[in-house]
DNA sequence: ATGAAAGCGCTAACAC
DNA sequence: GTGTTAGCGCTTTCAT
């Protein structure tokens, strides 16, 4: 739809000068009188004029605008990592186009296409867990898109990554649950290839075998689609409720599979801690009012966000190719409720 | 950016052919030779052509895009209904533009700008709680971009809203209250002029005047950023426990209030439903597992988002101006769980 | 200080 | 059946 029905062509007709003179006018060019300069605001401020970015862009190859991709704005974790990137878009005249992948790797192919088709001049993404090959953002890096990975990221990608300390925070975790008395331990987690997938796990894997606790693959439990499908948490959680040597702890390693897990244990009428205890990664903001009360690892979502757009907008800004690139690895932080209390 | 290596130009020069020639093969228009087109599309499938969307918007005037607008992702209704718009945009070949206002009419004024400047082929809106003059989309809906409304809509413009019952799902649930034994039933709710305080209101009123107990204004609180800001919701909260005849039940009237008012009354170490019982609206996915398990009022998102995405491909397909608009107003649901049991 | 004209990538009248 | 050309709204040399 075109609904700026005034444009720079109008301007000139009725105040007779060339377009190429108001434009310069409206751009505030060395080159314009005063005079000029303020008869042409002045009719262009009465008459509600607005340039066309679609224009713009055709002609400048530059929008103001960047693209996200996330798997879910239904999710806590995200919604505020959007937030923060908005916090930092918004103060310097960036908007943002918001996309979802679900967790398939054709929804995140097709996002991104239309997004760089949009002519977005930067990307923030979080691989979608059905992500394996990053051909496709190789290419967009390699011809200068500028890109920042967060959450989800990838090694074959060099550019800014903001990330979370994965295997702290479950270190820290798992060890709160095995100073509270638990021995048993599952521990139910994304896509092994996700990039928070290893992190996580291997901190889980630490805290057992540093406390003399052999690691029991049988515990370990992969939900392919990230979570996205109820029923995959599901049948891992009847996996590990079904086994002889039934775990007495659960920890989870991420937003949707915790609060998944918790609505599962309460179906199944498994008293939490007292026949299993929980302990997750999440952002929910309800952790407290939660039955019982959730123990979580909560990551800095804004924060996270916030840094992802600065360093996009830095690789933006810069008058020469970005060639050094960081990788910033923010805290988590554990909050010990009644889901792990001591049994 | 511009990523988008290779254009028609290219193709055309390589293949020895105009511009136009090719364009049309692409188009498959009947004017080219089957060779020519098969030619021209191998050629362009084998070098990754993508046409253009920036070039093709601006000759259009038309973008296979959409824009919603929403307060926040951050909350369960609106996700949902995002869903649902995305369940029937992609399989229109549809892509969509995500914004929040975060209650801000200042936002919402930036944000559909800027979209309507990206070219957008229509616009689906919710109002941020602080909007009371809509003359902003006034204007579009006159210039003739194709809006639907849904959720929060506005009696000053004339196009399709999509809504539910809020008369009824406000009525219902104060009805449940009523019969669980609760007397002195307060109700938080969002600023006046939004359109589904008015509904609610209504309903909640008219439930317990038609079971004879006297509306009393001391018991209804407006939450004026809409549920925003915490702080309003704890003054709020708080006003009502320092009562000295404190209700014995509350209704909420929206997905945050509701959730914080559950933060609240443990914070205060209020018994829910003993001390207080807690009803009201939000699409969480976690009411049974809350502490109490929360009764609510629950919304058909999905159900919302789709029809509204339909309404408004329906506007946008259409070759004649539309002049004739329907509202759906759709059914919510009412969960009776523990916060509300009889006391 | 101002204007003419080219061009961003594409589409579509209108030629040939 | 294919090519030429103008133009979407804007910016930007290059003239004047």
């Amino acid at each position: 739809m075109n609904l700026d029905t005034i444009t720079i062509r109008d301007i000139a007709r009725e105040l007779k000068l060339s377009v190429s003179t108001v434009s310069k006018a409206l751009r505030d060019s060395y080159e314009i009188s005063e005079k000029t300069k303020k008869l042409v605001s002045e009719y262009a401020a009465a008459h509600n004029y607005r340039p066309n970015p679609i224009a713009q862009s055709l002609k400048k190859g530059q929008s103001k605008s960047v693209g996200i991709v996330v798997s879910s704005v239904d999710n806590q974790f995200y919604s505020q990592v959007i937030n923060g990137i908005e916090s930092v878009a918004y103060k310097e005249g960036y908007n943002i186009f918001i996309t979802q992948t679900h967790e398939s790797f054709d929804l995140e192919l097709k996002n991104v296409t239309h997004l760089t088709h949009r002519s977005i001049d930067g990307l923030l993404i979080s691989l979608s867990s059905e992500t394996k090959d990053v051909e496709h953002l190789q290419a967009l890096h390699k011809k200068g898109l500028p890109i920042v990975f967060f959450d989800r990221v990838t090694d074959d990608i060099n550019t800014h990554k903001v990330i979370v300390d994965n295997f702290n925070g479950a270190y820290n975790a798992t060890l709160h649950l095995l100073q509270s008395g638990y021995k048993r331990i599952a521990h139910i987690t994304s896509p092994a290839q996700l990039s928070i997938t290893g992190g996580r796990l291997n901190g889980y894997k630490q805290a057992l075998t540093d406390n003399g606790i052999a690691v029991d693959e049988r515990y370990i439990k992969y939900c392919m689609h990230g979570g996205k499908d109820f029923d995959e948490i599901e049948q891992a959680v009847n996996e590990l409720l079904a086994m002889k040597e039934r775990p007495d702890a659960i920890f989870t390693a991420s937003d949707r599979i915790t609060t998944s897990v918790l609505s599962l244990l309460h179906k199944n009428n498994i008293a939490i801690p007292q026949q299993v205890a929980l302990l997750g990664f999440t952002n929910t903001l309800l952790g407290e009012v939660l039955n019982p009360s959730l123990s979580t690892v909560v990551q800095p979502a804004f924060e996270i966000g916030k840094q992802s757009m600065e360093l996009l907008l830095g690789i933006i800004k810069s008058k020469h190719p970005v060639t050094k690139f960081e990788t910033r690895v923010l805290p988590t932080a554990l909050f010990e409720r009644n889901s792990s209390r001591r049994s």
